[in-house]
This record gives structure tokens, sequence and C-alpha cells, in this order.
RNA sequence: GCUGGCGUAGCUCAGCUGGUAGAGCAUCUGAUUUGUAAUCAGAGGGUCGGGGGUUCGAAUCCCUUCGCCAGCUCCA
């Protein structure tokens, strides 16, 4: 048999005979490697280990330290190869459709009569343990496709057989583990006594193939990783995520509320929310006033032709509330802003001289959204964006798109964010059709924002194909205190409603021309922004949000005057300030200041009304000992003031 | 909208196979006068999400409707 060289990352080069498998190869380094190694890299792709190799290539082995992702990915596409063996132990019944490893798991769907339960899956958990322990090989086979498929219709794996014809090769692999055959590509890892820790997670409805119009399935969700301590950190993000959740905690602190009687998706912020909601709204119109914007005030409703014009009822229709019938006319409840401010803007003739025009508004929009997806604040049926339209010459869009960028990141990073990913959605060329617009605007679109985001040295990620079919844009996401991703701000490019609407202004030359149009919003929506903010400090926001920012704790009766008197001064400073005299133990009014979450708690007894001064406890690290009321309020209201998110 | 789960006092929840509702916290009243995360006692509070049905009798079983939760699908 002749020999054939393989290459390892050191650069060193061996000779072994063709049709050794990866798994020699590794024994021949060491019985170590051989026995961590999850699957091998040859010249790049991922194989078995059990794979021959055949002709001279380099080699990688993946073994759970490796820094790739990629051996996190096969070991739980394998988790769930080990999850279908174990359906198939315990329901003979069921049959499975697909299960792909995602971005922290893995899941697969089955169809069956009956939906499994939460018991259900403690018994599979224990049955996949079984089969870990009998540690099972992950074994391919090969299948002409006629025989292949025979041998899945016997099985009556119908699923499996849809999808062998539709996308099987000639030959296509399958993968056996116990009594669960799949058509699946691979690779796996060598056998089931390689998965050390997992866990299923819950069970949920899905559909064949993603169609809704298709067989209901049953999809069971759960997560591997290579050691149960990082298992188990995971499973404590849950538990985290849990404890911030935004829709607890606005019941909490008593920040907003979902009323059945009014509507799902419709959001009323409560006093406490809507302090955090004013500040909020202050600080962005004090910066859009700095930078050249002008504030504008829109109805909420229109006649039903301004949506025709704007092309809405055309391509928006599936998410408006349905028009209503008045006496002239049909209205319409806004989706959007953008026809209001074109309106203002075509009211009169404009001139190069007043472009860039800037046109703010927290704007109220209602859009339709379906029943099942609702969720809290972060997805609702009603809300404010803090909206902007730009009207501007092609010259100085690129300017202006440059500053909607460096706002934005302002505006976040005030507001305590400072990891963010850009985006650069980009349209495809290959799909002109879909898009308005000639090919030259495109590009000269796509080059300003571009040039826009290279001059500020901002890493960003082009999505090609990702664009609007009326203009490319760049999309903000921030990542939370549990580095999650939300996509808040948007800065969108477009030529079509000013086409649309035909918008002019008169230039330099005495001509008429077309202006361009920048949608842009920094925050998103503000009850998306509020649940996010929620959710990225716990409910502890930093002192300038805080809807209560100190509570006044007077130790005892007589102490009552010197605490309103403390209270009284706070106010008088712009501080948030509450009296807390109840009838309770000091012990447990702070621990419902600590539970409210308030910043500063002001302890006040004989000592501190004998000396003007407050014993200062601090939400996060307590006790801070006493101080002049005078120099408290000083510094409270220079944090304030600077909108400091720590101190 | 679809699949599955759920809906009992303001909140968190108990209530086995049908026999007209219970705890803790919160609220109110009284006692207590408190030094850095829950003082004690008493009282009030529910047409068991809404409507219909089965039954001598329904929080419990059935139908229907509204809402919530986890997903699917779609988005700020």
């Amino acid at each position: 048999m002749p020999n054939i060289q393989i290459t390892f990352p050191d650069g060193s080069v061996r000779e072994f005979p063709q049709g050794i498998t990866a798994l020699e190869v590794a024994r021949s380094i060491g019985p170590r490697l051989a026995s961590e190694a999850l699957v091998a890299k040859l010249d790049g792709e991922l194989v078995d280990l059990s794979r021959p190799i055949e002709t001279s290539t380099s080699i990688q082995f993946i073994t759970p330290t490796s820094p790739f992702p990629e051996g996190l990915q096969v070991y739980r596409h394998s988790s769930a190869h080990l999850l279908a063996a174990a359906v198939l132990e315990l329901f003979p019944d069921a049959r499975p459709g697909v299960g792909p490893p995602t971005e922290t798991g893995f899941y697969y769907d089955f169809y069956r009569e009956r939906p499994f339960t939460e018991e259900d899956l403690a018994r599979l958990e224990e049955k996949m343990r079984e089969l870990v322990k009998a540690d099972l090989p992950f074994e391919r086979v090969d299948y002409a496709k006629e025989e292949g498929l025979k041998l899945f219709e016997e099985k009556g794996e119908f699923l499996k057989c849809e999808l062998i014809r539709e996308k099987a090769e000639p030959v296509f692999s399958a993968y056996k583990t116990g009594k669960f055959l799949d058509f699946c590509r691979g690779p796996h890892v060598p056998s089931t006594g390689h998965i050390k820790a997992f866990k299923l997670l819950s069970v949920a409805g899905a559909h064949w193939k993603g169609d809704e119009r298709s067989h209901p399935m049953q999809r069971i969700y759960g997560t591997a990783f290579f050691t149960q301590k990082e298992l188990d950190a995971f499973l404590a993000q849950l538990e985290e995520a849990k404890r911030r959740d935004h829709r607890r905690l606005g019941k909490e602190l008593d920040l907003f509320s979902i009323q059945d009687e009014a509507g799902p998706g419709l959001i009323f912020w409560h006093p406490k929310g809507g302090i955090i909601r004013k500040e909020i709204e202050d600080f962005l119109r004090d910066e859009l006033l700095r930078q050249g914007y002008q504030l504008v005030y829109t109805p909420h409703v229109a006649r039903v032709d301004l949506w025709k014009t704007s092309g809405h009822t055309n391509f928006y229709r599936q998410n408006m509330f349905t028009a209503m019938r008045l006496e002239d006319a049909e209205y319409q409840l806004k989706p959007m802003n953008c026809p209001f401010h074109i309106l203002i803007y075509k009211d009169q003739r404009r001139s190069y001289r007043e472009l860039p025009l800037r046109l703010a508004e927290f704007g109220t929009v209602y859009r339709y959204e379906r029943s099942g997806v609702m969720h809290g604040l972060l997805r609702v049926r009603g809300f404010t964006q803090d909206d902007a339209h730009i009207f501007a010459t092609p010259e100085t869009i690129e300017a202006e798109v440059g500053a909607c960028i460096d706002l934005a990141m302002l505006v976040l990073r005030t507001f305590g964010f400072d990891k963010f990913e850009v985006e650069l959605s980009t349209w495809d060329p290959e799909r002109r059709d879909q898009y308005f617009g000639e090919p030259e605007q495109w590009q000269a679109a796509e080059a300003s924002l571009e040039s826009a985001l290279k001059t500020r040295r901002i890493p960003y990620r082009r999505i090609p194909g990702e664009a609007a079919f009326y203009g490319p844009k760049i999309d903000i996401k921030l990542l939370d205190a549990l580095n999650r991703p939300w996509q808040l701000t948007t800065v969108q490019f477009d030529s079509w409603l000013p086409a649309r609407f035909e918008l002019e202004y008169v230039g330099a030359d005495g001509q008429t021309h077309r202006p361009i149009m920048v949608h842009r919003a920094l925050l998103g929506s503000l009850e998306r922004f509020f649940g996010v903010l929620i959710e990225h400090y716990a409910g502890a926001f930093p002192l300038w949000l805080a809807p209560v920012q100190t509570v006044v704790l007077p130790i005892s009766e007589k102490h009552h005057s010197y605490a309103q008197d403390v209270t009284e001064q706070l106010k008088k400073a712009r501080i948030r300030a509450q009296l807390d005299h109840r009838n309770e133990k000091l012990n447990a009014r702070i621990r419902d200041a600590q539970l409210q979450k308030v910043p500063f708690m002001l302890v006040v007894g004989d000592r501190e009304s004998a000396a003007r001064g407050v014993a200062v406890r601090r939400r996060d690290t307590g006790d801070a000992g006493f101080q002049l009321i005078g120099d408290f309020i000083r510094q409270v209201r220079e944090l304030i003031d600077k909108r400091a998110v720590k101190w």
C-alpha cells in the first residue's frame, strides 16, 4: 500500500500508509490525544476520526480544549443524536425530524401524537446517561440513494425520507447510534461516551421545516458542554436572566404594566417608570437640540391616502392596525412617523441653504403584531420611537450618517453600555429587481455609509442582502451585562420616499433637486430600550435614572422633624427623596429600600441631628458612615449632573 | 396566527381521585420607638380569568372565549 504524507499543525510532516484513520494517526502521537480527540480537520474539512485518509493532507485534531468553535458544535450535534437515540428507546412512536446544534445548545424535532411532558424530559435524560455509559459508537454508513431510502421507508421514517428525496446526493451518509439512524452529513464524536455534560431544557412546539402549515412537531431543547463546570455556569446564567427579567422587575419595582382590559402589547408606564422615561427623554432632547435637530410633534392618525402615497398600504399592510372609517374618509393609525415629517418638509419650498433639515420626534406608532409574539416591553403593539428624519443633499449625507453614529455611541455610552456590534446591511446585486433605484445610487449610498464607519475606525460586519428595499442601513447592536445582543440603533438611507412624495429643494444653481432622506432611531423604541435597561441593570438603575434616589430613615419618632428637614433639603436640590417614617424597625425599612434598589439610604438619629448630618448607606456597598448633609447633597448632585453610571 | 403548558386574595403559591376556598407577604387597626436586609397581635380581602354545559353538587370534568408563559414564524 502506498504511503501518504500528513502535515501537522507545527509544520512537521510524517508518512503513513494510505487508508489510515485519523484516530490511528492520533494514537501514533499519544494515547491521551487519541482518547480526547473528538474530530479531525483534514485540509480544513471536519471529518470523523474513524474516516480512512486516502490522500496526503494536513491534519489537526480537535479536542475539548481546542480553541475552535467547531468542536463544540460537533459535540452538540452528537448530543442531539444521543437525544434522538434516547427518544426512540422510550417512545418508539416518535418520528425524528431534524436536530441541529444551536448557539447555546441543540434541539431535536419529533413528530408524535402526544406531546412530551416535563417528566418525559427527566426520563429521557436518564436514558441518555445510560447510553453514554454504554459508550455507543456514532457509526457512519454510506448508502446508495435508492437503497438508503428503502431502509428509512421500512423504518417508517417518513420525515427522513422526505429530506433524503430532497437533499441527498446519489450516495449519502447516515449515522447510527443505538436504535437511531439519521440521514446526516456528520461528522460526529467517536462515541456517546465522549459526551460528558448535558441537560434537557424544555419542550416546545415547532413546525416541520419551519412552515406553519406543515406538520406540528415537538421540539426538545437541550444543551451540552465539555465539562460539568461549564454546564453549571450556563445554567446559572439562565437563572440570572430569569432574575433580571424585566417583566418581573417591572412588577416588583412598580415601573410599568400591561392591562388585560386594555389589550396585549400596550404599555402602561407607572409613575416610577414615568420618571425614568422623563429622564431619558430630557437627556435625548437636550442632545438633539445641541446637535442641530428640530423637535416636531405629529398626529397619531392620518387619512389612508397618505399611506397609499408612502406605499405603506402596499408593503406594510400586514403590520398595520386596520383603518377606521370616519365621516369623510378612512383614517389609519400610524405605524411610522416618516410620512408626517415629510409633510412638514413639503409644507414650504426648501432651499439648499436649509439642508440638512433634521426633524426629530418621540413618535408613538402602532403596529399590528400577531398574538403569539408579544413579549413584555420588548415586543409590543404600541411604542414610541426616538425617531428623526434628516433631509439632506447627496454631498452632506456621509457627514450626517457619521453624526448619527457619533450621537448613538454617545447616547448608548451615557446609559452605561460599552460593547457594540455594528452591521452594515447592503443590497444583493444579484437580485436587482428587489430594490428601488439605480445601481449607481446604491453603490454611492453604500460607499458613504461605509466611509462614515471607516473614518471612525468602527469595526463592522457587512451583511449583503439585508438592506431595506429602499436603501442600505447601519444597525448598532449593544451587548448587555449578560452579553446578550440587542438591536437598537438603526440609520437607514432612503431615496424611495423622497421620490414617492416628489420632494424637492432649490439648489445653488437655481434648479430643483431631490433630497435624500436618512431615517434614524438611536434607542429604537423607548419601551424596548426601557426593557433592555431594566435587564442590564437588574433594576438597580444608575443614580440619575433611579425613580427614588434617596430614602431618609429616621431611627425613631423623635427624629421625624429632622428627617423631614433633610428630605426637604434634598428635594430643594432636585434630588428625588422619600421619607420613610413608617412604624417599622430600621432593619425592615432598610430591607424595603434595598429591595426597591434605592441608591442611597440616609439614616438619621440622635448623632446625625446633633451634627446636621446623615449616616449614608449605599445600595451596593452598605454602610458608608457619617456625612454632613450639605456635603452629601453636593456630592449626589454632581453624580446626577454628570449622569454617572458608577460611584 | 400555529404547537404545548398555565390562569385560585394586590403579589407568590397550596387545594389528592367533584362535597359551595387556604398560607405567607402586602393592606388596615392596635401595641411597640426601633442604629444598617423582615417586631408582635388582630382585622378586612376571592362570583377560583369570562361565558356556557354535565351533575343533587364544579376551583376540580367537558365546550367556548380572553389573557399569560415557552417555542415556531415575523420585527423596533
